[in-house]
RNA sequence: GGGCCUCUAGCUCAAUUGGCAGAGCAGCGGACUUUUAAUCCGCGGGUUGUGGGUUCGAGUCCCACGGGGCCUACCA
């Protein structure tokens, strides 16, 4: 921010709009300056981080009254700020929330540096304060200030350390969010560790990461509104990806046997508490691998990524304990679907029967679906839910995942799976479709709906067609959105998970 | 898309039947050398989301618009 309409050596900034606070700091700001003192100077003194000094001293179990003899100079943002006439309490915080408190004396300050304290330092201000470390006479680590200087000053006051921010502020403003609300502070953590457990898993097994082209020519590897946009250069119009897919199989195609990337994928559709416009997926590809191989992979990639945090065991919905470093359960679509319906019910069972189920358990059905995506719609509302404990639903019908391959032993299915946890779809892997001829009838299928109107259908990738004649590997797929994953083990909703949610313009 | 709720000081929230717009924290002035949401005395702070309407009088009732939330529907 720069405030161009103020003259720093002209003092007079105390604009007669600003809410008073607001205007108080931006006059403190000005007597700063005034007095030649830079209100946001280069560098400050920095010697220890406030983490430092807290892991020296906490566990030495100091008595009250202390005087180590270390001088110190520390740095932090001034959360508390209380004033006994000829001492002050100062609590600094830095930026992973470890705190220390500081105290300036009329004995060690002198009255006039005591008296400009005062005058010039906010909650809310970067401070930085050089002195010994000392405990107080209540016992409390502190550093006993004889020189300080502004880091940062503050125009606006901090809300309410007492009272959580509203929700809509807490989005709004993430960067106030996380100087005052400790689980946004850890959030920020959890998600990087996440990441990285997640890295290290790949790594550890050989696989390699990529970067893929975010700007795409066309919509593919799922069924989604694409957003669009123009690139300048080719006068040609372009696609955020809405799937990592098609760029990995590429790569593997090309000899990256073993493949993956976490990137952001881009859906122009509804936003709720649960989808996001723009949200990282995590995709693999392994040749020679199938969709069990894929199924201890995802396992594997869930317990680090808990490891990773200290979270092994969730709490379900329903209460009940979820332990991820237990191995999960495999079911199947057909058998969970037709202990749900109390008759069995398989690929080969006919429309007609299916309708009739639905009906009967008073599932809404959209026009013109097929026997195998009613079979899976009839599994998404009356199982999914249900599914509390980590559980791999395997063997979809054929035409509801169309870029499985057929299932090795039963005619009708594909070797797919879905990976639900606390009744919540988190990951989904393939054996892959690599046969190109029928990979190209089923992206011509697409492309028709995509030329008769479904926004949602994938174009017809005459390249990557290309790149499947050069002959894929039979793999396994796999694919996992991480929000989810971080929303799964730190209990919290998306909004949470996500730094900077969008937003309706204020 | 449909339904319900909500928007008041920097922050979090009150305000009775339509009758002077308030509190806590934060801020300003004063006292206090051990506070930890200190205490004590005093003070300021508001276009009640925006625009209309009803009324002697609107934070409150009506209409429209905007922001946010919840439920529902849709969604690889």
């Amino acid at each position: 921010m720069t405030d161009a309409h103020v003259d720093p050596v002209n003092p007079d900034s105390g604009q007669d709009d600003l809410p008073e606070q607001m205007r108080v700091r931006r006059e403190k700001r000005d007597r700063l300056l005034a007095e030649g003192v830079p209100p946001y100077p280069i560098s400050v003194p920095r010697t220890h981080l406030l983490k430092d000094l807290r892991a020296t001293y906490d566990a030495q179990d100091l008595e009250p009254d202390t005087r180590t003899g270390e001088q110190v100079s520390v740095a932090g943002r001034v959360i508390f700020l209380r004033n006994t006439g000829k001492l002050c309490f100062v609590r600094l915080r830095e930026g992973d929330g470890t705190e220390l408190q500081v105290m300036f004396s009329l004995a060690d300050l002198g009255e006039e540096e005591l008296a400009r304290f005062k005058g010039l330092v906010d909650i809310g201000d970067l401070l930085s304060v050089q002195g010994e470390v000392i405990t107080s006479r209540r016992g409390e680590l502190s550093v006993q200030a004889t020189a300080w200087q502004m880091a940062a000053k503050t125009l606006r006051p901090l809300p309410n350390e007492h009272k959580p921010l509203s929700e809509e502020a807490r989005v709004r403003m993430r960067y106030v969010d996380l100087i005052v609300r400790p689980e946004a502070r850890e959030m920020v953590r959890a998600k990087a560790a996440v990441l990285k457990a997640l890295r290290a898993t790949y790594d550890g097994r050989g696989f390699v990461e990529v970067e893929t082209p975010v700007l795409q020519l066309t919509n593919g590897g799922a069924a989604a509104r694409p957003f669009s946009t123009h690139l300048n250069a080719f006068d040609q119009e372009m696609k955020l990806r809405i799937a990592l897919e098609l760029d990995l199989k590429r790569a593997m195609i090309g000899g990256v046997d073993r493949v993956y990337e976490i990137g952001r994928t881009f859906r122009n559709e509804g936003l709720d508490s649960t989808h996001s416009a723009e949200f990282s997926m995590i995709e693999a590809y392994e040749a020679y691998g199938d969709y069990d191989t894929m199924a201890e992979l995802i396992q594997e990639l869930i317990r680090n990524a808990g490891r990773a945090i200290g979270r092994t065991t969730i709490t379900g919905r329903d209460g009940s304990t979820i332990d991820i470093e237990q191995p999960f359960q495999h079911a199947t679509l057909f058998g969970l679907l037709s202990e749900a319906v109390g008759e069995s019910v398989d690929a080969t069972t006919d429309l007609a029967r299916l309708l009739k189920l639905a009906e009967q358990h008073g599932v809404e059905l959209q026009p013109d679906r097929n026997a195998g995506e009613i079979a899976v719609d009839l599994f998404e509302k009356l199982c999914e839910h249900t599914l509390i404990q980590p559980t791999f639903v395997r063997d979809y019908p054929e035409s509801a995942r169309p870029l499985a391959k057929p299932h090795r032993e039963i005619p009708g299915l594909v070797e797919a799976w879905d990976l639900f946890l606390n009744g919540v779809e988190l990951g989904v892997a393939y054996s892959e479709l690599n046969d190109p001829v029928i990979q190209r009838d089923r992206l011509v299928e697409q492309s028709l709906l995509a030329a008769a109107g479904d926004p949602e259908a994938m174009d017809l990738d005459e390249d990557f067609l290309r790149a499947m004649e050069f002959g894929m590997p039979p793999a396994g797929g796999m694919g996992m959105g991480l929000d989810r994953l971080v929303m799964l083990l730190t209990g919290t909703g998306i909004r949470e998970t996500i730094l900077f949610p969008l937003l309706r313009p204020e």
